[in-house]
RNA sequence: GCGGGAAUAGCUCAGUGGUAGAGCAUCAGCUUCCCAAGCUGAGGGUCGCGGGUUCGAAUCCCGUUUCCCGCUCCA
């Protein structure tokens, strides 16, 4: 692990941005808390998102769908299957493949090279395995005393034959009885997809329109670490665009800009941020791209921008037996959607902006410790200090601070020195530092004092909020 | 999940069988007060947790939890 991840990890415990969950019972593996500091940088950056996509676009639309669903949801998105079944992984390509299909593919193999009897056998076996106590094992004898290969690789590098369950299992009542499993999401999509026609009748919207949802979905990884990257409790911020078919992949260009661009406006370094394509796509995608930044551990996906096909929509008109076709009044023609769709994850984005905005710096031979945020997703917009804790001094910062609290986050501090309560707040990414000084007492004028450059102005009181208003819009990475 | 390493104050760490420490941070007071100034003082740790060995365990042994590194997946 890098210095600089260890730095930003001991500095988001000891500020208040996040710690670990349950600390004080030995903790719990992968689940982190956000403290004030950091429920208020969560918080910007959510707002921030939800402005960029549902109000800055009329053919988007806001959801909140529960975190439970019902159980055929994830039949029909494939989930169910997908992450309950004995997985194998090739390790010489990476790729994951259903124990017993692999074996029931080999099967077929053995029947086109006309050899019935060992194919017989080796059913019977498949058959056995399946209905033992200790599946697992069962299939991964088969798989070595066979020799199969793998489909793409042609290797015999085999790991162990696994169950994977990714989904968080819970019960539906207080009664744990059989038929009440209910699954937490492991994405929020789906609670767009079922809802396609509830949200769209009400609002009136004509395809190409969307939904935009943020809220938490929960995996059980099999490895969840690297602090907030990957965790099993975790916070999505998703859009499904749904559009004609033919047209997604102009969409699925438009909208991988787009979201390049929310990225960028957020202050993070271009430099650091790129697409990244797919190799191999999803069974449901026919593109797929992600936005990577550069974290000190390495690049790694921010965002995933997604065509999906019909797939989604298809499977839920096949599990539910509801129609998910749309009309369409102007070409008078009727088709199921397709779909474009964006997911950011929230933590990750929090982990992306922390990396981004830490800076260390030497002044006047000492080290200081910087979060550069933009100052709209700053956890505190502006800090009010009084030069000295007497003298009237501390009565008119409580006036400032009481009149900017109108306009943005603001915190009184008066304990310390002057360069150390600006330091805290350095460490704590304030962008304004307001000192209410001797001076002021003659011409009602205070220092403002950036965050960045460290230089000061003399502001008069009354033209604070502007001040910070204007400052607030112009600020561009560099300063 | 498997293999390797680690866990001592809010943070970073020292302490290898004999009464728990440092720096930073926090708090109070003084101070000539605009970039971690100085001085004085204070609070805070059953040394991750449980068990064992021992006259005595932060230190040795076992288990367990959490974290880190590799394999793997994704938001």
């Amino acid at each position: 692990m890098s210095d600089l991840f260890d730095k930003i990890v001991s500095l988001c415990k000891q500020r208040g941005f996040i710690f670990q969950s349950s600390e004080i019972y030995g903790g719990l593996s992968a689940t982190y808390d956000y403290g004030p500091l950091g429920v208020e940088l969560k918080r910007n950056v959510k707002d921030r998102w939800w402005e960029a996509m549902v109000y800055q676009h009329d053919d988007i639309v806001g959801l909140d769908a529960a975190i439970f669903m019902h159980p055929k949801t994830w039949e029909a998105s494939g989930h169910t299957e997908a992450f309950n079944d004995p997985l194998i992984d090739d390790k010489a390509s990476g790729n994951r493949y259903r124990a017993d299909e692999l074996i029931e593919d080999y099967i077929r193999g053995l029947r086109m090279d006309d050899e019935q009897e060992r194919a017989e056998a080796v059913h019977k076996r498949l058959v056995r395995a399946l209905n033992s106590d200790d599946t697992n094992d069962a299939l991964y004898a088969i798989i070595q005393d066979e020799e199969i290969r793998a489909p793409d690789s042609g290797a015999f590098d085999w790991t162990e034959v696994r169950q994977f369950n990714l989904m968080f299992e819970t019960h539906m009542g207080p009664l744990k009885e059989e038929g009440s499993e209910l699954f937490l999401r492991p994405e929020t999509a789906q609670g767009i997809f079922v809802n396609f026609h509830n949200v769209r009748e009400p609002v009136r919207k004509h395809v190409p329109f969307g939904i935009a949802q943020i809220g938490k979905a929960f995996r059980n990884e099999i490895v969840a670490r690297q602090f907030v990257f990957r965790m099993r409790e975790f916070e999505q911020m998703e859009m499904q665009y749904f559009v004609k078919p033919g047209t997604e992949l102009d969409r699925f260009a438009e909208w991988k800009q787009k979201r390049m661009d929310w990225h960028q406006s957020l202050g993070i370094r271009p430099s650091k941020l790129r697409f990244h394509e797919h190799e191999q796509l999803s069974h449901y995608a026919n593109a797929a791209e992600d936005i990577q930044y550069e974290f000190p551990i390495g690049w790694k996906e921010v965002e995933g921008i997604h065509s999906r096909t019909d797939f989604d929509l298809s499977r839920h008109q096949e599990y539910s037996g509801k129609k998910m076709t749309y009309y369409d009044p102007f070409e008078e023609e009727r088709y199921i959607p397709y779909v474009v769709e964006t997911s950011v994850g929230l933590d990750r984005t929090i982990l992306m902006l922390l990396s981004d905005a830490y800076y260390e710096e030497e002044v006047r031979g000492d080290t200081r410790s910087v979060l550069r945020f933009h100052p709209e997703i700053a956890p505190t917009r502006a800090a009010i200090f009084p030069l000295v804790k007497k003298e009237g001094l501390p009565e008119i910062a409580h006036r400032i601070e009481d009149d900017l609290r109108d306009h943005f986050n603001v915190l009184y501090d008066e304990r310390g020195s002057m360069g150390k309560r600006y330091r805290r707040q350095d460490e704590a990414g304030t962008p304004f530092c307001i000192t209410v000084d001797f001076d002021t007492l003659d011409d009602q004028t205070v220092t403002v004092r950036d965050r960045d450059s460290m230089e000061q102005d003399r502001v008069a009181i009354d033209q604070l909020a502007t001040y910070i208003h204007d400052k607030t819009a112009t600020w561009s990475v560099d300063g």
